[in-house]
DNA sequence: AATATAAAAATTGTCGACAATCTTAGCCTT
DNA sequence: AAGGCTAAGATTGTCGACAATTTTTATATT
């Protein structure tokens, strides 16, 4: 499965002009091809998505609202800069949102649902085995359980917030910084405590362990990226 | 101090025509000037603002992603319809952020925003007093307290999530569903508690009680609104 | 040479017109 | 009379042109 789409919310196709090129702005923006930092010329990024600068204007809000680019009146739009301190705020969020939707994932998860995670968290354990299958975990696996985690929380505004919007960030700051769980094993064996609390239908249990297993990253990138910022 | 400037984002002129026309139309769509599930005509609202269509698809666009609006290419754009189950989701959602945004406090706060919050909280209890002040904490004033224990965090994103995004939709709710916490002589109390954890620097504490704050809201509407939906 | 000023160029913001799609109304068939 | 087809109307989507603002460049002054 690619596991990019999933996180390009809804119809892929996306029916009009100006969502099509709002998602292709997006992975361009997370996979560094539009740097950090840089500056959107309008005329020029229409020419390069072959569409006149309305369309392009309404895919610039919506990044807007996702908090990709920044934009200033009459100065133009900019693609966000990354920091690690706003890295460290995003594992805040993901460690509050995310504790929730464990608890509430652990009430309404369906067995089936429960079954199929496990299963994935064995190919994980199968990729970490191999030499090359860490980078694998590393770039989309590890999110792919959370996020599935989240879609079974069945609370429509937690999906919505994290899923639709703060993932791309996080997955933005993955490809640049080339994060890098860099403790994979480690990480594996919570998820698979998470996913345990979650079959004993603990949902207390299930957020506190995922609050600690984000907090635990946090720290983690906190350690290594000690260096000023960037 | 108007409670309601401080919720639109940044600076309240808007420079360009399609930012103050999306901060009005926030305005009317929270007031329910603008009904809620209402379809939005595009060549009508352009009159009705004096703009042409461009920036208010821009406008539009951004709306879109503040969940105000829902968009369906080609049919057109309508505001979102309220419901008890969203409104329960919201809550679950504040009660994560808010709880983390709470322990952030707790250790960043100042002494002066300390002092300057149990003002404030002695003038809701003032406002109590009165008759016709239960209105005034219901409306904004609850609001007014919890906004500022999020500006308060230090992180950024809490504060674009809560501040910027959740609010607007928890204001709509609260005007039309004319919400009312019918409880406020023991939310003003919670209140208290809450500030005084933070004081204290028990950072742990205020999260809990912060939760629990919102839980007990949330298990409120549930229990006044039990009537199907809405 | 450095700074300030002013004109020129480029970029963003706005508008009205046209194209594509959806909705509605009327008509025909059964 | 009910249902479906067709054409007219209305609405959304897209584009190119013009206006307003900012940035750059060239020139002049100290």
């Amino acid at each position: 499965m690619s596991s990019e789409a999933i996180y390009l919310n809804s119809e892929s196709d996306g029916r009009t002009l100006a969502d099509r090129v709002c998602l292709q702005i997006i992975t361009a923006i997370v996979k560094g091809e539009i740097p950090s930092g840089q500056k959107i010329s309008e005329p020029e990024l229409a020419k390069t998505y072959g569409v006149s600068r309305g369309p392009l204007r309404e895919a610039i809000r919506r990044l807007e609202g996702l908090r990709l680019i920044e934009r200033k009146p009459h100065i133009g739009a900019r693609v966000v800069n990354l920091s690690v301190k706003e890295l460290l705020e995003i594992y805040r969020v993901r460690e509050a949102l995310e504790g929730m939707a464990c608890w509430l994932a652990a009430e309404h998860m369906s067995e089936e649902e429960i079954h199929s995670l496990r299963t994935l968290l064995d190919q994980h354990e199968a990729g970490i085995a191999e030499l090359e299958g860490q980078a694998y975990f590393q770039k989309e696996g590890d999110l792919d359980f959370h996020y599935r985690i989240v879609m079974s929380s069945g609370n429509a505004k937690l999906q919505e917030l994290l899923a639709a919007d703060l993932y791309h960030l996080v997955r933005m700051y993955r490809y640049q910084f080339s994060l890098s769980s860099s403790r994979p094993v480690k990480a594996l064996r919570e998820h698979h405590q998470i996913l345990d609390a979650i079959e004993a239908r603990d949902a207390e249990l299930a957020e506190i362990l995922m609050r600690r297993h984000i907090s635990a990253s946090r720290r983690n990138i906190e350690e290594k990226l000690k260096q000023p910022n960037t």
